[in-house]
DNA sequence: GTAACTGCAAACGCTTTGCACCAAG
DNA sequence: CTTGGTGCAAAGCGTTTGCAGTTAC
């Protein structure tokens, strides 16, 4: 899906579930929808307001909230610690990051669903959710001073 | 692994890299050695108090940055935050978890090395580290209220 | 007009650090 | 004896909350 395309969408999905479209929100949506990368919080903030000067980092986590309610964005828990989001590819939690840039690649690994079953008959677990994480060097980040670091 | 080995095992290692043996120390080995659940740094003091009463949350936390270190335990990442440490079985990250008691069991999943080749070939990623973690109800909270937490 | 949203500042909780004392080897 | 480890207290940091003013609808 397009960014401008998604961007739409979160829009539509947004308002219609009855929150309301500020300037602070609008800015930090467009932030993450164009973004193809993990974002903390405070990355989110520092590129959010060039858009919206007035936000604030508070409007970032309360909109963040809001937005992985709405399943629009993923927590993606990293190594260090954990408070990184990425917008939700439908249905899918496959992620392939790399730790240098921050890249993320979704991809499919629907045999996670099979192994599921398995585990439910052979644990007896009742499971309700899953978690497939790749941690990696991308291409670029390989083709280039892998002390480099490229963050958005 | 019998967990009286285990402990025998990290004491073992954990002398041998130079580190000392404390009270304190041994209190949080002998306590995360003996668990088979995801345990809070909080939990780990709490119980840990019991074997050394003079026991320190500070240790707690020092201990536990070393045994990871050594790569006798591993953090485990929850839905809400992440500070969750279980004893780490040896190679394996693959982990099936309680949401109601934190029991955890590890599991064989070689697929993953497969999936990882495959992601290699199709983006170009150099890939480090994988994370497969499931989350659902083990058999014996199934069968009790679903609302009665029974953390160690 | 009104309820939802805002940014600020302060509170919060978990984690880390500085330090003088202590004990393992 | 020496160096590494301890607990305490305080600092640090990211996140959350209370609140009065503001704005989308």
């Amino acid at each position: 899906m397009p960014s401008s395309t998604r961007l739409d969408h979160w829009l539509d999905i947004f308002q219609s579930s009855g929150c309301r479209l500020t300037p602070a929100r609008l800015a930090v949506l467009e932030v993450v929808a164009n973004s193809s990368t993990v974002l903390s919080p405070m990355q989110i903030f520092l590129a959010a307001r060039n858009r919206a000067p007035r936000l604030g980092l508070v409007s970032v986590y309360r909109t963040l909230e809001i937005l992985e309610n709405l399943k629009l964005i993923q927590r993606v828990h990293q190594p260090d610690g954990c408070q990184g989001f990425i917008n939700a590819a439908s249905g899918h939690q496959h992620l392939l990051i790399c730790v240098n840039c921050g890249r993320a690649v979704y991809f499919e690994g629907d045999d996670v669903t099979e192994l599921a079953e398995s585990l439910k008959e052979k644990f007896g677990f009742h499971i309700l959710d899953h978690w497939l994480q790749f941690e990696g060097i991308c291409r670029d980040c390989q083709s280039k001073n892998p002390s480099d670091p490229e963050k958005p």
